[in-house]
Formats: structure tokens, C-alpha cells, sequence
DNA sequence: CTACATGCAAATGCTTTGCAACCTA
DNA sequence: TAGGTTGCAAAGCATTTGCATGTAG
């Protein structure tokens, strides 16, 4: 799969994907390159972007479209849906099955051709829902 | 609903509100600054940030989290979903009518306690599938 | 008059990029 | 050894913020 893109398996890019399929927590870049960095003190931040972004066009990793400021990475290359906690931030998966239907469903509605579409459950983790009962 | 809130309506405040309500582009902050730059031209594009989110926490409209770089903004406060096109970014409203069940559904196989939810769906639109037709 | 709001500019946060040195195939 | 890859630093882009001044109620 590399070699039919002239890639190369580096270090760095063995280290990025081992370390993110160790993760159920749906990490930002920022915080792979935290743990990547246990074991390459050296590596750059810019390196771990570069890298994500070359495994998620692998299809070897999965880029998360969610609402909030950062991007978020997947080893998960499965269709599934995610719940975030808007206190905070905190992403699991879920239970629901894709909706593969719905898109059909607008195909006939829309003159846009449809590819694909992006859910995410918006919420309060358990912990956050305890912190704060009124809500 | 201003009153309550200790704010006031400012020519800026109004002027923003007016033009969005003209626009069915789903524009993002800086699109709304150009538009109203027309009307006022000394306003600052902080203030044009400063007041939709302002506007969007009375509820007057609602603010977008789509997939993508910039965060864009709706008159229309009705729940309800939008197409984007991965080629030229253009939104639009889809006719998909709202998923309550879905958070129903979430609701006994998650330990989230489920507030709402985010759908958008992902296509090309009739021009830019026009000019790509092997996509 | 007195807060809330504005304009301006600087700061922030995340992500991307230019470049010389480096290393994989 | 060729060209993809790295580390580093600087740049980019959307958004936020501090502060003195302005203004709605």
C-alpha cells in the first residue's frame, strides 16, 4: 500500500500509527504527539501532522469531521458515529448503526450528488452530569 | 429578550442581524463583515464575531458546526440539515426532516446523557459535479 | 451617567509550509 | 543515490481579547 504511492515506512510513521491504535480516546494531533514523544523525544509536531494526514489518505486511520476547534484521529477505520461531551471534550463511540438510508433518502431530494455525511451526538459524560445535577 | 439580558441594540448589532437575514449562503463571520462593511464602513470584523456570538446565544440565529475550517451562521433557527460541497464549500439546506428518535434510541445504550446532535451531509453540487464528471 | 459595545491591534490556538539535512528503498 | 521525510522555525488562518474610547438606555 506504501509502495504503490512511492511512500516510505518511516520510524516516525510506524511509531504514529502503533501509539494512535493503543488510544480509544479519539486523540487531537497535539495529544499523539505528547505520547509519540515518550518514545522519539526528537520528533516535531509538524512531523505527527504531516503523518496523520498521510495515513488518513491511506485510508489506514480515520480524520474526524467534529464540531469543536481541533481535528481529531480514528484507528477505527469503520463507519461509526461519535458522542462528544460539551463540558469536556471527551468523544466515545456509539452504539447507533450507520445510516446509510438517509443518504438515499436525499438523493431523491437534492440535486447535490451525495457521498457520505458526518453524525455526532452532542451530551454530558457521566462524570460532567454528576459535577452538575441542574443541568 | 435584549432587556433581560442587560444588552442593547446597536446599529452594528441590528445591521448584522438584518443582512444575515438576507443571506441563504450560510456565511461564515468574514463573509457577513464583507456584506455589512457595504453599510457601515468602519465596523471592525471583531465586533462582527463579537455579535454573532451574541445573537446566537439569544437564539436570534444559529451558529453552525459543520465540518471544515470556519464556522458559519443561519438565520433560520429551525432544527434542521445542510449539504455541504466538497469541492467549492457552497451550503445548502437539505429537506431531511430532524432525527428525534435517534437521540431516543442513543439514549438507553449510552452513559451519555444525550443534549442534541449534528448532521451534515457531504456531495458535490450540480456545478461542480458538472465540471468533474468522473467523480 | 454608567455599563455595555466598539474599533483597533495584538495575541491566541491549531495547522501548514519552506528549507536544508537526513534516511529509506 | 534519488526523492520521500524529518526537524525546526516561521507563516497562515480563523477567532479571541485587552484597552481606551464611544454610545444606548
Amino acid at each position: 500500500m506504501l509502495k504503490e504511492k512511492n511512500l516510505r515506512m518511516t520510524t516516525q510513521r510506524k511509531v504514529i500509527l502503533e501509539e494512535l491504535r493503543k488510544l480509544d480516546t479519539h486523540p487531537s494531533a497535539d495529544e499523539i504527539y505528547e505520547v509519540v514523544r515518550h518514545r522519539l523525544p526528537r520528533i516535531s509536531l509538524g512531523t505527527v501532522y504531516r503523518n496523520l494526514d498521510v495515513l488518513s489518505e491511506l485510508g489506514e486511520i480515520q480524520k474526524l469531521e467534529l464540531s469543536g476547534s481541533l481535528k481529531r484521529f480514528d484507528w477505527d477505520t469503520n463507519k461509526h458515529y461519535h458522542v462528544r461531551c460539551i463540558r469536556c471534550n471527551r468523544v466515545e463511540d456509539t452504539p447507533v448503526a450507520p445510516l446509510n438510508q438517509l443518504e438515499d433518502e436525499l438523493y431523491d431530494t437534492t440535486v447535490f450528488e451525495i457521498v457520505g455525511h458526518n453524525l455526532e451526538f452532542i451530551g454530558l459524560c457521566p462524570k460532567c452530569s454528576k459535577k452538575d445535577p441542574g443541568k
